[in-house]
RNA sequence: GCGGACGUGGCGGAAUUGGUAUACGCAACAGACUUAAAAUCUGUCCCUCGUAAGAGGUUGAGGGUUCGAGUCCCUCCGUCCGCACCA
């Protein structure tokens, strides 16, 4: 019995790419071009399976479309500035520049080990400072157009570890190293104006057809616009005489101002700022609200609070009728205008907050079918549509119309305007840590910040750096921020934050057209290449990556660094790798037990070696610290690549997540032999190669050759629409069904070619799944150029269509019974055919047929 | 708390998008080959009743629309992802 060889062709095959360059493209007006992308990896030291998934889909779009002739652009590098490696510097004593490179190095030999169809040559990594320097360039270029400006925001602050903290270092609303309790803290930062698009970044979700629909909501829900009305209400007397008398709200329901109760207004609003200056009661509450992470998670489930600040403001519709002003945890300064009016009927929190400090409710929208009079909210608010009560000359209207009438009314008295908000914030981009790109700007007593001059760049982050102390070693550095005023020469210091790393990877698919330009980017390049047609990676980034990258190309294009406005023309998120979880009896939970450690015997898991029972856990996220991941390497080394790929993408649809079994590598396993075998085993019953069909063909050849053209009919459309595990099935039939025909067959000259046929499709269609095995079983079948410079083979329309299809019948909705038709018999017919059928009479009974449905080509139905 | 998804045999899933539910694979079971095991090949395999022919039931739960619902609508339950300094 023949066995395939992983171990042998593999780098066998992975060399002969190699040299003959094949992955390695250059621009080709004469081509139609295709740009395959994965979310590129962060370089953490081993490949993960979520990897090995997510490249796997890439590279099977890559192959296929190389195939169809595109000029494919697949590129890769390395998302390589980030915290884990100033992480590692602290705890491992070694330098983030060298920790992230070694990591490259690891990494980049395990990529190759899977056969990736990468055009290597244009490799880089984010921490270059060939790259980083173009985006220093740009920053500036972005300042110039006034997309950039600086303002004070809140950190996370770790009060003993004196640093700042990052919201996955925040556990409980404690530092996770300190474990002492977070407050926030004002800094200076950089922001990109990323709200000047955000009417276009909304708007253009429309227009982008190839992205999942869930992403599309996601992001239309994160930029959230908001059409309502912002006001002044006029506070009533007592106002800080530095504050003023007015306070701006913002609400998108001003159809509910008559069910108004009380205003609400931020912590950080400037009036509680004023008021906590002469209130002990008002200062500590407002402390107690920066004692917390600066997450919005953490903002909103906290328990709503607030402090009556004794002031009141005037109602706009009758300035006899006073408000009470809180101060409340639950208002965001960011949002709007930073204060609310607070109308408890029909906003949950605002109910929350009203029975908290028993303010009053007053129900203004009433549901279809409920009395103003009776009508009550209870604790549950009222969101719903209905008919405005209580409300003076809004009485009777609906919301919407009350929504407009308010607005006018508003506007008549000069108090304000209809207006549009976003929910979306500038981004900020300050980082006050080492391991980034350093910002290129010099802090000046008399000229303030003013641009590193371009001749300068790139600011390159110094060497000499240690991680003895929290905080970010740039500050400390005894002389890199120490430098001259580029404008008027006195001694200046350098910004020594450094950029949030989804700058990096805004941009990097811009970068892969060209790495060697000498301006971030060659125009010639991207207008060719761009946008990325296919761009594949995690949900978990469809909100902030996303929309960042589709920022920062609007900018580009802005400074004329770009030609378009859109990156990403398709995109598809895939699924995690999950693996059952284990863990022994010790201790209260139990120790994690790695998937190596046990052993499944008799039907019971046991540990490998004591023996012991061992608890099976959820089936769960590949993760370290549950210790229930699989080595990709291990995995090549044991099953070859083609395997490992296969059986990645046989399981699950692409979207979803990917159980990891024992069992299924091992099936997929034993499919390789099994593939390798129906195509090296049928080999002296094949035609020559480059036969041409014969004129005559036998029934057993063209049963096979309708299985052939069904199967690349079948494969195409399923890869086109990243069904590739419904083309794995596919596959699996297909060999199945040559198997069987094999049998049959003899010497009989239409079926040699049939079978070739049959053998040559299954080789072209495996290759982007199983690359290596089917170069050497295109070898096998007597061709000398490679099968990754094939085209992909067509499907004939003549032999897809069926002369009789099976047309089930139905009584009543359940099947009864079924005929055999031509697929465009005439319904009549089809319908006599049905009735004439003895089970269908059985089932009638000799009830009265009411009436029979006829879909042609599909079902019979017979209502009695 | 807010936003987004998902739920079909023992398991992963398929269902031409409102038309035969359970394709294909895994596991399991039986048989063949073998001194034996592995591998391989053949067959069985949603559930209940039945020796069988057959009958009835089944797509997280409940309700609705329809000649017909896994698919559409409503309510509920469960699981997962994101929430602006993880990448």
């Amino acid at each position: 019995m023949s066995r395939y060889n992983a171990k042998t062709s593999e780098p066998k095959w992975q060399k002969a790419w190699n040299e003959a360059k094949s992955f390695e493209v250059d621009i080709d007006p004469s081509k139609a071009k295709y740009y395959v992308l994965e979310m590129f990896p962060y370089p953490s030291g081993r490949i993960h399976m979520g990897h090995v998934r997510n490249y796997a889909m890439g590279d099977l779009v890559a192959r296929y479309k190389r195939a169809q002739g595109f000029n494919v652009l697949h590129p890769m590098g390395w998302d390589a500035f980030g915290m884990p490696a100033e992480n590692a510097a602290m705890e491992k004593k070694v330098h983030p520049g060298a920790w992230t490179y070694q990591n490259i190095d690891a990494m980049r030999a395990q990529l190759k080990s899977i056969g990736l169809a990468i055009d290597w040559s244009r490799e880089f990594a984010t921490c270059d400072p060939e790259y980083y320097v173009h985006e220093q360039k740009m920053f500036l270029d972005f300042w110039e157009k006034g997309l950039i400006y600086r303002k004070e925001s809140k950190v996370n602050w770790d009060p003993v570890d004196m640093t700042v903290l990052a919201n996955e270092q925040v556990i409980d609303g404690k530092g996770w190293r300190s474990g002492a309790e977070v407050e926030q803290r004002t800094l200076a930062q950089w922001f990109f104006k990323i709200t000047q698009y955000s009417d276009d970044l909304l708007s253009a979700l429309d227009d982008l057809p190839r992205w999942p629909e869930k992403v599309r909501v996601m992001q239309k829900n994160w930029i959230g616009r908001s059409e309502g009305l912002q006001f002044g209400f006029k506070i009533s007397g007592g106002a800080p005489a530095a504050y003023g008398d007015t306070i701006d709200v913002f609400t998108t329901r001003p159809d509910t101002l008559y069910g108004a109760s009380f205003c609400a207004i931020s912590p950080d609003h400037p009036l509680a700022t004023e008021l906590a200056k002469t209130s002990n009661e008002l200062a500590s509450f407002i402390k107690e609200c920066h004692q917390m992470g600066t997450s919005e998670e953490a903002i909103e489930k906290a328990e709503k609070k607030g402090i009556d600040t004794g002031l009141t403001v005037a109602h706009p519709f009758d300035a006899s009728w006073q408000l009470p002003v809180y101060v409340a945890n639950f208002v965001l300064m960011d949002y709007g205008t930073g204060a609310i009016f607070a109308c408890p009927a029909h906003d949950q929190r605002d109910l929350d907050f009203a029975r908290k400090y028993d303010l009053p409710v007053r129900p203004v929208v009433i549901p279809e079918g409920e009395d103003p009079a009776t009508f009550d909210v209870g604790d549950e608010a009222y969101v719903g549509d209905g008919k405005l009560a209580n409300s003076d000359f809004l009485n009777g209207l609906g919301v919407k119309e009350g929504i407009r009438a308010a607005i006018e009314k508003i506007e008549s008295q000069n108090m304000g305007h209809g207006t549009v908000q976003y929910r979306l914030r500038d981004w900020g981009v300050s980082r006050q840590r080492y391991w980034g790109c350093p910002i290129p700007v010099i802090h000046c007593q008399a000229c303030g910040a003013v641009p590193v001059p371009e001749a300068d760049l790139p600011v390159k982050l110094p060497d000499d750096v240690s991680f003895d102390k929290p905080g970010n070693p740039l500050e400390r550095h005894p002389s890199w921020k120490h430098v001259a005023c580029p404008s008027c020469g006195k001694e200046a210091v350098r910004e020594t934050d450094t950029f949030d790393t989804f700058i990096d990877s805004s941009w990097y698919f811009a970068r892969f057209c060209d790495t060697k330009a000498a301006t971030p980017t060659n125009r010639d390049a991207t207008d060719y290449w761009l946008p990325v047609d296919q761009y594949i990676g995690g949900v978990e980034h469809a909100i902030l990556h996303l929309l960042y990258a589709r920022f920062f190309t609007r900018a580009m294009k802005a400074a004329d660094h770009i030609g378009l406005d859109e990156p990403f023309e398709g995109l598809f998120t895939q699924g995690m790798v999950t693996h059952e979880t284990y863990r022994d009896t010790k201790g209260n939970n139990g120790t994690w037990l790695s998937p190596d450690q046990i052993v499944k015997r008799d039907g019971k898991v046991v540990h490998a070696e004591t023996g012991e029972e061992v608890i099976v856990g959820g089936i769960e996220k590949m993760s370290k610290s549950k210790k229930n991941t699989v080595d990709p390497e291990d995995m090549i080394e044991q099953y070859g690549a083609d395997t490992a790929r296969w059986f990645v993408l046989s399981d699950s649809p692409p979207e979803r997540d990917f159980e990891w079994t024992e069992a299924g590598i091992e099936g997929a396993w034993k499919f390789t032999q099994r593939l390798w075998r129906t195509l090296v085993e049928n080999l002296d019953k094949v035609a020559a190669p480059d036969t041409a069909a014969p004129a005559a063909s036998s029934d057993a050849a063209t049963a096979l050759r309708r299985d052939t053209h069904k199967a690349i009919d079948g494969i195409t459309r399923d890869i086109d629409n990243f069904h590739f595990n419904k083309a794995i099935a596919r596959i699996y039939d297909f060999t199945n069904k040559i198997n069987g025909a094999a049998q049959k067959i003899g010497s009989e000259p239409s079926e040699a070619f049939a079978l070739r046929e049959a053998l040559e499709s299954l080789v072209i269609l495996v290759a982007p799944m199983m690359p290596h095995l089917a170069e050497e079983a295109w070898g096998k079948l007597g061709h000398d150029q490679m099968v990754v410079d094939t085209p992909w083979p067509k499907a004939d329309p003549d032999l897809l269509v069926e002369d009789k299809i099976i047309m089930p019948i139905q009584v009543g909705g359940k099947r009864r019974g079924e005929i055999e038709v031509a697929p465009d018999e005439d319904a009549k017919a089809v319908e006599e055919a049905a009735l004439a059928l003895e089970t269908v009479q059985k089932a009638i009974g000799g009830k009265p047929v009411r009436k029979v449905i006829v879909v042609p080509g599909r079902i019979v139905n017979i209502v009695v």
